[in-house]
DNA sequence: CTTGAACCTACAGCTACTGTAGAATTTGCA
DNA sequence: TGCAAATTCTACAGTAGCTGTAGGTTCAAG
């Protein structure tokens, strides 16, 4: 039953052990059982919140919203809404930051197009850095 | 000629007061000039240093790589091709942020469609949010 | 000359971990 | 069963790149 150490749920689920303790110092992943000699061990429970947190990480949402989310499972008679707006709301910060990087893409091609291989004294790179007014960038 | 007040150079490029001191105290920015009261009084040039480490960063390059581009700025002698160097590997950096965002999006389009605007109990969302086998992120 | 805005230093806090030290526990093998 | 190696424990410091605060001083306008 309780059959994972600490290490156990950290290969299983590609995290590193001192952050599932963070996770559990901050509220994310509940104390588990400890044995006599105060070493924690997990169920599957365990492993799927840890799971489900760490894609949510990956996926770019910040612990406040996982803590979020997490809360909304606890409570099965709420609205779907709710996790939906969370997950839309990632959507949109993603869809900026996107169009962000795709402007910033395009200044650094643009800057690195312009080094004629001269030395520092002509160097263009620097200078178009130097210039935020010629830049596309907000 | 030492005209600028750190709430004037922060104002012109458009920075916190904070930022700038600690620019200073990372060795990114010279230490200024003092007033005999003990205030920096700063130059153009030092606006100008300023002005490219913003315009840098809102590009997206390190602490360390807008350090490295400094030092060659103070060896002028030296190839441009080291300089070109740091903003290529910022671009391949850029580039690969893009790639990931992509993929990100890709997935939370497809887990926000995924709600059909039920209770929490059968939430798709949520689901979606812990099958980290279905997903094609990397 | 006064008053209020701007400045000073020093330090704590933010996110989301990661690393370290030194001690205790568990596990595999003889 | 005994022992060594691996793992775990707590507690705390450090990372990047700032940002905010407290408590005090200086500057500039009127």
């Amino acid at each position: 039953m309780y059959k994972y150490s600490i290490g156990d749920l950290a290969r299983a689920a590609a995290t590193k052990v001192q952050t599932i303790r963070y996770y559990e110092e901050t509220g994310l992943m509940p104390e588990p059982m400890r044995t006599a000699g105060n070493q924690r061990r997990y169920d599957e429970t365990a492993l799927n919140r840890l799971s489900f947190i760490r894609h949510s990480r990956q996926l770019g949402f910040s612990l406040d919203s996982i803590k979020a989310l997490l809360h909304l499972t606890d409570n099965p008679d709420q609205s779907c809404q709710q996790a939906n707006q969370i997950a839309v709301e990632q959507l949109v910060e993603v869809e900026s930051r996107i169009a962000r990087l795709n402007d910033l893409r395009k200044e650094l091609v643009r800057i690195s197009q312009s080094c004629k291989g001269g030395t520092m004294a002509d160097c263009k790179v620097i200078e178009t850095l130097s210039e935020h007014s010629l830049c596309d960038c907000s």
